[in-house]
DNA sequence: TTAGGATAGTCCTTATTAGTACTATTTACA
DNA sequence: TGTAAATAGTACTAATAAGGACTATCCTAA
């Protein structure tokens, strides 16, 4: 699950940018895992989850589209979609404008599901959350951005 | 790849808290793609890279502390470790102390394979680095202590 | 209008990932 | 001391994950 540069035992390692980098990935390592053993509870992966809370209130999407939002590849976008498809949570959907495109869309039970679940899982997210203020929040979320940018 | 909460386009999550996720997956997959592309052009993946460079310049570790430092868990590690035995670049060696525990290091090659490639690698990243000061680098160390401590 | 290139999604392969069951070994404690 | 609990690593399963080959469809330019 890591990918993580851990290598401040190397004397050419200790850098700030590698804290950065340490510390980065254990925050996202933190995130989720916590949010896989929440999901889990639903009898759902966290993309498969994703892809649900994704698809809500929405007309439907096309799979390049959903792939955008999720940030999932198209070939593993198409096995997700397959088995929310074998769930029943979700359905392909030709597009009669451009028939090289597939839309993908809730079923009345997708959205029974999105409905339930994705209030009582932003819940628990931002209880986790009560313990930070806003301002770091937001000072968070711009370093988050430089970051991203960096790569 | 993603496991991304991409909601802002819902009312009930237009909230700070879900920036800070949502900058946090694109900060870590920034990254990670990044990382990827420079250790694939060496023959690697990058956990199989994380795991070299762990082990370079230290005595070798036992599969339960090296799981500890790259953050794979052991029945993930025992494939990556396979993997790399294979390729050459790494040993295992019984532990006499507990003959339950195995020692993971470098061989030869894998040595060789370190010196080479960690030193241009780290480069690789501290150049990315170049564009953010030191000072967003500490708080940004801060910050995300404080997220990981969250969950 | 028709050939060439671009695009969308599927399929395939290799590798990672978490989790569980399993074996061997060690440790704790009664 | 001897047995139950704990620990280390492997084996196995299902699901991502990236990337590339492939097919069908669309678009563009001569």
């Amino acid at each position: 699950m890591a990918q993580l540069l851990k290598l401040n035992e190397k004397n050419a390692a200790r850098q700030p940018f590698v804290a950065v980098i340490r510390e980065l990935v254990r925050a996202y390592q933190a995130f989720v895992t916590f949010d896989a053993r929440h999901i889990r509870q639903y009898g759902l992966t966290t993309p498969q989850a994703d892809v649900i809370f994704t698809l809500g209130n929405t007309e439907g999407m096309v799979f390049k589209e959903l792939g955008e939002h999720t940030l999932t590849t198209k070939g593993t976008l198409t096995g997700i979609v397959d088995r929310l498809e074998q769930k029943g949570l979700v359905k392909r959907s030709l597009c009669p404008k451009d028939r090289r495109q597939m839309y993908v869309l809730l079923t009345k039970k997708g959205e029974k599901f999105f409905k339930k679940v994705f209030p009582i899982h932003i819940n628990k997210l931002r209880q986790q959350f009560n313990s930070m203020t806003k301002s770091d929040m937001r000072k968070a979320v711009l370093l988050l951005k430089k970051i991203k940018q960096v790569f």
